[in-house]
DNA sequence: GCAATTTTTGACCGTTTGGACAAACGTTAG
DNA sequence: CTAACGTTTGTCCAAACGGTCAAAAATTGC
């Protein structure tokens, strides 16, 4: 018994499954679910859609796969925020982290929020459980440091919901944010200047 | 010469494109303009296909139409912000129009973030000139009540970006907010919530 | 080198979709 | 009654779509 009885799926299996699901997640961040078609999707990632669908027995498939990926990440951050540390310090490290994220996997963001868009028809059970059970925790957190004179008072799960609208918007809206910017202000200096702007407004 | 030379569009011609319209808002605001198809929208206007193609010329053309009109009412809380009121006044009540519109035009909400989602292809250029030109010129108000010392000092832009993020988040998520909020604290109250917590984190 | 296995592809299928069209229907004015 | 006009519908079509399948091609294990 030196492996285990499950030594399924190559190297090259993975390879290609990762190549579909990048390609996927460029496809669907732009096009939505709907929007987007299989065929896009296996030009994006350089094969024939029936090889494509050798891979992913259909596109819902490749979706689901990569929804439910996405969420591990997506959760990640606030998961950081710790009792024990320092109320301010564990804010700006998660507002910090948030606006890193929009920044560094837009396309991620702009999937999740298509997902929600439609009435999160595949994530809702996750909303309504893992999610709000994560949030409660962190809600009750944020009350005790309230309770403790450490943090402004405030409403947590209002407060929480301000920091990932404002932090998502740079990812969801980009050309919005961009085209009122200009090409002056819109450079990529825009995520430092909103992190330094929502950082004042939630700790200031 | 008692009427104008253009008597078109009955009365009935006008409703019935607006009972259109009002489906089709209904429609695409759900699924996305790819994801909704023109059998929906005349199924919910509650009439024929090619009936509806009597009124509209193609679906491009009913969407066009309604993300026209939705921009006007859409632009229109930020026009009413008056340079000559009081600052704290006058965010207030932008504030609080903003969480209106996300509670009574969800809908429309979720059309225009559907928009921007895919990249703004049919309202880029309002974007970059008639949105761009107002953005600037209420941040140059913005600015001035700062250097009044009438405002707390903050990015104008930024600062208008969290407003537009925070309250349309509570329509274009508002399965999220809903599921994380649960039972008991998810009923309508919950605008009532947001508006008094925006209004303290923008100006408190 | 060769058989077994995995990977890739061209051709194909049923369904859905946006849209066209002519015929039918209804309404109104003379 | 009827001609003219606006409205409605059944039928049809071509393209796009998600997905299948058998066979070819490439790879792997021996």
């Amino acid at each position: 018994m030196d492996k285990p009885t499950k030594p399924r799926s190559t190297r090259i299996q993975r390879e290609k499954r990762e190549l579909i699901l990048e390609a996927a997640l460029e496809v669907f961040a732009q096009h939505g679910f709907r929007g987007a078609t299989i065929d896009q999707i296996a030009e994006a990632a350089g094969m024939s859609k029936p090889n494509l669908l050798y891979y992913f027995k259909s596109k819902e498939a490749i979706f689901v796969t990569l929804i439910d990926r996405l969420m591990e990440a997506w959760l990640a951050p606030l998961r950081e925020m710790d009792a024990d540390g320092d109320p301010i310090t564990e804010i700006r490290s998660y507002i910090r982290r948030k606006i890193e994220m929009a920044r560094d996997f837009p396309r991620e963001s702009r999937l999740f929020a298509n997902e929600i868009l439609q009435g999160a028809p595949r994530i809702l059970p996750l909303l309504e459980g893992e999610l709000k059970e994560l949030v409660d925790e962190k809600a009750e957190i944020i009350r005790q440091w309230i309770r403790q004179g450490r943090l402004k008072k405030t409403d947590p799960h209002h407060f929480i919901f301000a920091i990932w609208a404002t932090t998502q918007h740079y990812a969801d809206f980009d050309v919005q944010v961009r085209a009122v910017l200009g090409p002056d202000k819109g450079g990529e200096g825009r995520f430092e200047d909103a992190a330094a702007f929502l950082e004042r407004l939630f700790l200031g």
